[in-house]
DNA sequence: TCTGGGGTCCTAGGACCC
DNA sequence: TCTGGGGTCCTAGGACCC
């Protein structure tokens, strides 16, 4: 749960850069600047959207997730490039770190956009004269442009960045809300998509103004706790703290690809897990983190889209352990149609160190039933040594899903571990 | 020629327990 | 006889955002 304000009266800015992958595109080659440039996955495919376009290719109409040929025909000129993400992270890193040098408190929310409370940094400046300082550095040292919002709230500063770009500044105080907020449509407002919008519709509510005023009743019975939440926001009212610890909170790791053609062919699906798995093994371990829980996305040719998810024994970080549970779960879910795209997501994610205490508590207490199991992950610890701890752990999971015990370890999988010196006692 | 890939949060139903 | 009420966990799916 995230902690409330203690008083009013904070000052909150909304850093957003302006067609972010652009621009750090046109940064690295200056040449690129004034053409339209948009930035597509899947370029050769064919099955490309455009992630990102510049100012220059929005003037010709078109937009981020249109897909390529569409946005081709509007603009035949278009520089079409795909997606360099070693470069857009470095260009992030950059900019927070310049936004860092006004305050602490800098929550970075996604690759290009940040939330900053400047309440307590008056010393230097007044809000906007931060903001300029802030946006004057960004364009100077990484010739990057960016919008701000200054507000009360994070809601309204997000509100704010979005009204002039590219490179504005908004302030937008409570009560600019009646003029300013209250006669946009209630699809604009963050939070509220195209769905929500719909329905809100049919209870007559068409603004923000509307959303303000609106029934709470009626909203909740129509949104659940989101209807609530949304008259609050179209008030102006946000209790949300700017949390610099937010960014290293990951929940889930996952990793998903539209495959070229629709595969009906299981090898050659199993074949694409494999593939997934070991990207999703890679990012977990990179973050010291393990998958306590483990889901699959199957999308069909006709766009429809099936998740399967198990929740693991034991929490689990390498390829083969997430890639034969991914194999199981897709064998679980799939129908035999042609298949689209393919996804897996470790979820439930716990640090390593604390996935490996978790087994050793587990390891040493208790639980009568699992006595056989635990007498055996002791010795093979005392044998192998810690690290067969998590290995064990993972093998268990699937002993367990196939014969429902998992007292067993199999003599290949122990082969694989050499015993352990006596010296490292 | 239809529509990517990375995420978060919420809801609802069933299983299970007390 | 024919059935309460609360709580938690798990799973599937949907909405939303960048």
């Amino acid at each position: 749960m995230k902690e409330m304000y203690p008083k009013n009266g904070r000052v909150i800015l909304h850093v957003d850069m302006n067609s972010f992958y652009a621009s750090v595109e046109m940064a690295y080659d200056p040449e690129l600047k004034g053409k339209p440039l948009a930035i597509a996955g899947n370029v050769e495919e064919r099955r490309g959207i455009i992630v990102t376009c510049s100012y220059e290719a929005r003037k010709f109409g078109v937009k981020t997730t249109m897909p390529l040929w569409e946005a081709k025909k509007l603009c035949p000129q278009l520089v079409v490039m795909k997606p360099n993400f070693e470069r857009y992270r470095a260009a992030s890193t950059a900019m927070f770190e310049i936004l860092r040098q006004y305050t602490e408190l800098v929550e970075p929310v996604s690759i290009d956009e940040g939330y900053m409370d400047i309440t307590e940094s008056f010393s230097l400046g007044s809000p906007i004269e931060i903001a300029e300082s802030i946006q004057n550095r960004i364009l100077k040292q990484l010739d990057l442009p960016c919008s701000i919002g200054i507000a009360p709230n994070k809601f309204l500063a997000k509100t704010a960045s979005d009204m002039k770009k590219p490179l504005g500044i908004t302030i937008m105080r409570k009560r600019d809300i009646p003029t300013v907020l209250w006669p946009l449509n209630t699809n604009e407002m963050h939070g509220v998509g195209k769905k929500t919008a719909e329905k809100l519709q049919t209870i007559g509510i068409h603004t923000i103004g509307d959303l303000a005023k609106g029934n709470e009743i009626q909203l909740k019975s129509l949104l659940g706790i989101n209807g609530l939440r949304i008259k609050e926001r179209a008030n102006g009212i946000d209790f949300r703290l700017v949390d610099p610890e937010s960014v290293s909170e990951f929940k889930s790791i996952g990793n998903s690809t539209t495959l070229p053609r629709d595969i009906s062919n299981q090898q050659e699906l199993f074949q694409v897990l494999e593939g997934l798995a070991e990207t999703v093994s890679t990012r977990l371990r990179r973050k010291t983190v393990m998958a306590s829980a483990l889901a699959i996305t199957i999308r069909y040719k006709d766009r429809k889209t099936i998740s399967k998810s198990m929740k693991l024994l034991n929490p689990i970080n390498h390829q083969n352990d997430i890639s034969t549970f991914a194999k199981q779960l897709f064998l679980k879910a799939w129908n035999g149609d042609p298949v689209r795209l393919l996804g897996i997501t470790g979820n439930d994610l716990l640090e390593q160190d604390h996935a490996y205490k978790q087994l050793d508590l587990f390891s040493f207490e208790k639980d009568a039933k699992k006595e056989p199991l635990l007498k055996t992950l002791s010795s093979l610890r005392e044998k192998y040594g810690k690290n067969i701890i998590d290995s064990a752990g993972s093998h268990y999971n699937e002993q367990a899903e196939n014969v429902g015990t998992g007292t067993s370890f199999n003599k290949d999988f122990l082969r694989s571990f050499p015993e352990k010196k006596k010296d490292e006692h």
